[in-house]
DNA sequence: GACCATATTCAACGCTGATGAATAAATCTC
DNA sequence: GAGATTTATTCATCAGCGTTGAATATGGTC
């Protein structure tokens, strides 16, 4: 069972392994439930090579990750056609991005097991949402604006995915779409004066 | 130091006190950072009486918050009026008790630590809040209603205190209102078939 | 006063993430 | 090619975590 010490024969890349094999187990028992021994284990090394390799388990867990969110082509295709329909649009993409890419999925199931999971969240929203829709709106307000949209998405990703309240989570993808398009018109509606209230 | 075994003269309430020594330093250090054995230090009591009397750490958690949060009177107001309002009314009242309340809002600040706390936040979330709408509701599909708008709140409370994205926590309450309001009515409106869409 | 339930400390267990020293292979330098 | 340096790896160990079981002293009951 014992490896000699020492650097071994070959290039092998046990980082890349290791990063692979951590990935995995992420998935499967989430951030907390997945230790450093039991990753070394795995990928058949000792628990001190991840520290040399990723500096802390959390370096481990953004570089693990890392590589596989983000580049949905979903996105880009809502950032296509006109003002009118974006917000129907936006929430068409990010109903789908949930749907289809399976780490980003895992990724908010996991979220609240810890701080550092969040966070790599957090910094997802805000780049790879945020950032595009600022883009797309272009105008003086345009911050404003996306600022507005992604506290209604975030809301959605909150009750539906991170932290599902049962009854909520059973909400069919229409239902999401009719109550949540009018907020998020709302949202990106460049008035910033406010409207009457019609009840 | 050394205080001697057995139980203590007299018949202080060890318990409470424990419990009061951990709700502050939960707030001060959140969940993860405050360790039962610190609790117990600072209770100046044996970190096994801990697992005793509240046989974990989540257990000491849940009693040291328990008996601070719901009770909130700004949710009775909202349940008094009539039913057009109630989205505005209720939207009210929610920004009001995480203003006020402020063990409410140390709970949110330090939800993303850990799964354990993030329980205990959906549990009111489930019980205090979607319970009492759907009290107020009263219709066949009350529950679906009540569940809906539970979605938009839970969606407000996610990114403006939970994990607030920078930009999205600037927001105003004005602003939270306005944007927010729409989604409310939308969601708690009984008409449940499909409505246009007017962009 | 005997007895049992209760409250407490003590000592230990098996975990955790991390660090520093030893070691061996790869690579660079002359 | 030999020697020095850098890189990759294991090993032994650390301090800290939450929890458990045994020992022990007090309070209440008959």
């Amino acid at each position: 069972m014992n490896k000699s010490r020492g650097r071994p024969r070959g290039n092998p890349d046990t980082k890349a392994r290791i990063a692979e094999v951590a990935y995995d187990l992420f998935l499967k028992h989430g951030y907390r439930g997945t230790t450093v021994r039991r990753v070394a284990a795995a990928a058949e090394v000792d628990s001190a090579l991840i520290s040399y390799h990723f500096g802390s388990k959390q370096g481990l867990f953004g570089e693990a990750m890392q590589f596989r969110c983000g580049k949905s082509p979903a996105m880009a295709l809502a950032m296509q056609g006109d003002q009118a329909g974006f917000a129907d649009r936006l929430l068409e993409a990010v109903l789908e991005m949930w749907a289809d890419t399976e780490p980003l999925a895992e990724l908010t199931r996991m979220a609240p097991q810890d701080a550092d999971v969040l966070a790599v969240l957090q910094e997802f929203l805000e780049r790879e949402i945020l950032g595009r829709i600022a883009e797309f709106l272009r105008g003086p307000d345009a911050t404003d604006r996306a600022t507005a949209a992604v506290a209604v998405i975030g809301g959605l990703i909150f009750t539906r995915y991170l932290n599902p309240l049962r009854p909520a989570a059973a909400l069919s993808d229409a239902d999401v779409r009719r109550i949540l398009a009018p907020a998020l018109r709302a949202a990106l509606n460049p008035t910033r004066t406010r409207r009457p209230l019609s009840a």
